[in-house]
DNA sequence: GTGCTTTCTTAATCTAGATTAATGCACAGG
DNA sequence: CCTGTGCATTAATCTAGATTAAGAAAGCAC
């Protein structure tokens, strides 16, 4: 485990290559994203400080990221290497734990509002729930973590705005 | 933690109330689901044979549950009470965070589905993924797991019938 | 078996959000 | 200072999937 500093904009990791680390965020803010066959950027997680970020999936599956992580500002994190992590032999703290069960719990309510809120519902969920992260990311980020199209969102904003 | 054998159709556990236990099914089949403003269920997740079933939200955040867990088949669970759960104090097993990984790991793939692929893809996804399932629950199930109506998974398996 | 309920399918219509395209803005680099 | 590049917004059009409705098929209770 070794801290790092990277400025904003970096990409840490590539989508297709294997895992190298996962992340902590001390300062700053990270997110991960796939880029889908037609070239579309779809937002997974936003990562500000305290969270952490790191491929699931890749990570039980062995094989290669499918998520590309890069820095939205100058941030500071510490990298844990993937190849320390064993399937057979976990050495997981309670502190590492309460992290997955929280994982798993904000993925189930993207996945039930995914499901079953419209746009607008998902976006205001969205402003509730991540008040710290909403004025420092773009619109069209915003717009590819809810799942609709920069278009969409504008549209939506420019109806709520209205109708105050 | 005790055994319990379940019929068909049985409730386990209605949202709005507290959590009482998290299931593992040792055989049979069960669900959880939520029901929407709207009064349409969407299915969560499927849990056949030596899959884990619980409320990671309310469990975390504390409240009581939005989802219903019924079962689909005669099962036999393991149930482990609640109670037993403490986030600041938990004893956990390699093959739970093994487990926590791996939920965190399918519910990862299932919110970049309901991003980036239309309702075919998804469900082509669904049958590789989980054909274990797909004859033994109904067609609307599967359709609410997608998050597309039963009509629509309907003419997306009529024209892939179709064109074979 | 007969009836009754639930599920699946088909088809017509409707709509949220996608796509395409154009405009104005901010700001970075020469 | 201009000029390019990316971002947000607006508007016109298009489309995947929702909604509504009705009939056919399959379960299940009696």
């Amino acid at each position: 485990m070794k801290t790092i500093q990277v400025k904003k904009g970096e990409i840490l990791q590539h989508a297709g290559e294997p895992i190298k680390f996962g992340y902590k965020v001390n300062k700053g803010l990270l997110r991960s994203y796939t880029i889908d066959e037609k070239g579309k950027e779809h937002v997974f997680i936003f990562a500000p400080e305290g969270w952490y970020i790191s491929d699931m999936d890749a990570q039980i599956n062995g094989g290669n990221t499918e998520l590309f992580i890069d820095a939205l500002e100058d941030s500071e994190l510490e990298a844990t290497p993937s190849s320390d992590f064993n399937l057979d032999q976990l050495v997981t703290t309670n502190e590492d734990t309460v992290r997955l069960i929280k994982r798993a719990a904000v993925l189930q309510r993207r996945v039930i509002m995914l499901m079953s809120a419209s746009a607008r519902e998902r976006y205001e969920h969205f402003i509730k729930t991540y008040k710290t992260i909403v004025n420092r990311v773009p619109q069209r980020m915003i717009a590819t973590y809810l799942g609709i199209t920069p278009e969409a969102l504008s549209k939506i904003r420019g109806e709520m705005a209205r109708e105050k």
